[in-house]
DNA sequence: CGGTTGAGTTAATGGCCACTAACATCACGA
DNA sequence: TCGTGATGTTAGTGGCCATTAACTCAACCG
């Protein structure tokens, strides 16, 4: 009886890495970047220190991935569903359920996703901040559709209160059952949006 | 002609600390406690290095006092909120307007304070969390005076998200003119807790 | 079999940084 | 005027930590 899944060993490859940069967001996100040294990342996968520039070519470089990694998928998900969806306010009920999909199923990454910025280097940072930038500019161009006569930057404001509010789930988990929790997500952040967009 | 306020060395004694309170705020909101070496601290208020230490124990001492200075200066201003106002529809209003001052005025504080609780050594990390405690319990007791058949457990996360909302102003800082920050943040709050709280 | 390659290991190395020591100054009050 | 306390300063000092070096070891390939 053969295997059916290759065990080359590009996949025990490609799973170390991917183990490493999970337990990297993990811990980003719990202690920040400069607080965690680089034997807690390996040692959180079962190697030990070192290990990680088999894979990585430096601390900087992990994070990098990290929120290139995010920023992308994001950005990725919000185009699929402007081309997929209709009307702009079934596009905007797509783009909140994948938003919030990512912040209840990723918070380590989401909550990395805005704190470290800072930490990653110049090149990469600005890849990273055009992605972002790209994102927002789906749900304003979405918000616009709807509400012409509001100003762009009113919109682009209310994106990212929205965000904060989606955003800041990781840090009141366990209060309520996750299956409560993306509807009342999903019913504040619209109602935010709409009170945003009416009386101009 | 003698002066009114007193050069004692008493007042440039808690002139310095507060200087240094509150660089020390701007720089870890900016790069984060570990990121900041406490020589810049210094150096940001014009002395430099080790001078610290004639006015706080260490840097963990420094930033414990930061985020209790503003945990309790949030609790305060939410009960002198409720002791004073009417109904709690006003009262709501009012909470509202406390929170986004602090938000708008203080946005390093604010930054800080739900970023680097981790930092904080164990004994005021307790501190510090009753009073965030007791400061979102009055919030939730409003809500629920609001609206009896809502549980406290979905109070709570509301109220988490829609600090989460307003607490993101300083990452969005600059897209609007302040004046017009105020009312679509309190807009914005407003809605969404109203959307949280009908439909149970 | 012999060699290459991928993935680890432990032991430096060198830098940064919190904190301490030892010494200076200056404003006072007695 | 002398001492004292508050506030600084400049040199350590010791520890942590990212990164590199030098060396295994197994798997795979010819």
């Amino acid at each position: 009886m053969t295997v059916t899944t290759a065990p080359t060993p590009t996949r025990n490859r490609g799973n170390r890495r991917a183990e490493i940069l999970d337990a990297a967001a993990r811990l980003f996100a719990a202690r920040g970047f400069h607080g965690v040294p680089i034997e807690d990342i390996g040692g959180a996968v079962g190697v030990s220190g070192p290990a990680l520039y088999r894979h990585f070519s430096g601390k900087e470089a992990l994070l990098a991935e990290l929120l290139l990694d995010i920023s992308s998928r994001l950005r990725e998900s919000a185009v699929a569903v402007v081309t997929a969806s209709a009307g702009p306010a079934e596009i905007l009920d797509a783009l909140l359920d994948a938003h919030i999909t990512f912040a209840l199923e990723q918070p380590a990454l989401i909550t990395v996703h805005d704190r470290e910025l800072g930490n990653v280097p110049e090149r990469e940072r600005r890849q990273i901040r055009r992605l972002q930038r790209l994102y927002v500019e789906e749900w304003v161009a979405v918000l616009a559709e709807l509400h012409p006569s509001c100003p762009a930057s009113r919109l682009r404001a209310a994106t990212h209160a929205v965000f904060g509010l989606l955003n800041s789930t990781p840090h009141s988990a366990g209060e309520l059952p996750p299956g409560a929790m993306r509807p009342l997500l999903h019913a504040m952040a619209g109602a935010a949006l709409r009170a945003a967009v009416n009386e101009h």
